[in-house]
DNA sequence: CTTGACTCCGTACCCATATACGGAGTTTAT
DNA sequence: ATAAACTCCGTATATGGGTACGGAGTCAAG
């Protein structure tokens, strides 16, 4: 168990930032104790780092939250919404790849650029 | 020479953007004639081109600003920045695949499990 | 039992990237 | 010569994702 600073260290996140994820509903706020503070368990922890890495893969708060949610429903329901789900990520696998695409062919002209101005890659940004 | 609006449309982004960009430096505003409007220039529509392609490749407003400095001078300055988006760029993607396959065999575990309960996908969110 | 660190809570503020509003001036079409 | 459309400018608002603040309560060590 942990408390809200200890939690926030452990996923390596702010304290504040805890509480604007309660807020947004996305975590789960621990009943408080008549006295006392807030307990955190280990599945707080793990939903906390699960927000962290899908943000990092490009997700949404919001869009995260309904990942989420998929834990709420039957298996079926699950089923759709990670196919629904599976088909965002496809996409932003197809951007992404563009995008590198593009990126590794400007920097390679770069290589091949002998002179110091003239850089490719403005030069191709430029219409 | 284009109007402000004429510029805007011209470059696909709405008037408040082009001025916008004026306010952050991205865009040079040109002299207002003591009478009347202001008039852009094709190196305006350039330069509004420009910022959205940098964009679209994933550049901030902040870095595009740098790669416009830098543009001036140095090949080798660009080419770093456009590696680092790069490196970025291919963490993400190795990241985006792990998750597609594990959704992948989520999703055909599902279709898998004959009951309607106990579903793989809830099962593996829980710690 | 006091002191210092931590928590709680509401609210305010921050940055990036725009987008909208409103009143006054300007241009263009009829 | 007037209306419609456009521009100018400052300011306000929006959205996403936080971060900071201040006062009051609570906990743990000495």
């Amino acid at each position: 168990m942990y408390t809200i600073s200890k939690l926030a260290k452990e996923a390596n996140v702010g304290v504040e930032t805890i509480r604007f994820y309660e807020r947004k509903g996305l975590l789960e706020q621990p009943i408080k104790p008549i006295q006392g503070y807030r307990q955190y368990t280990e599945q707080a922890l793990s939903r906390v780092l699960f927000i962290k890495r899908a943000q990092y893969l490009g997700f949404t708060l919001a869009e995260i939250s309904s990942l989420l949610i998929l834990s709420a429903s039957n298996c079926e329901d699950v089923q759709q919404l990670a196919e629904q789900k599976l088909a965002v990520i496809e996409d932003k696998l197809r951007d992404l790849l563009n995008l590198k695409e593009s990126l590794v062919s400007l920097v390679s002209d770069c290589k091949n650029n002998p002179s110091d101005k003239d850089c490719p890659i403005i030069q191709s940004l430029q219409p």
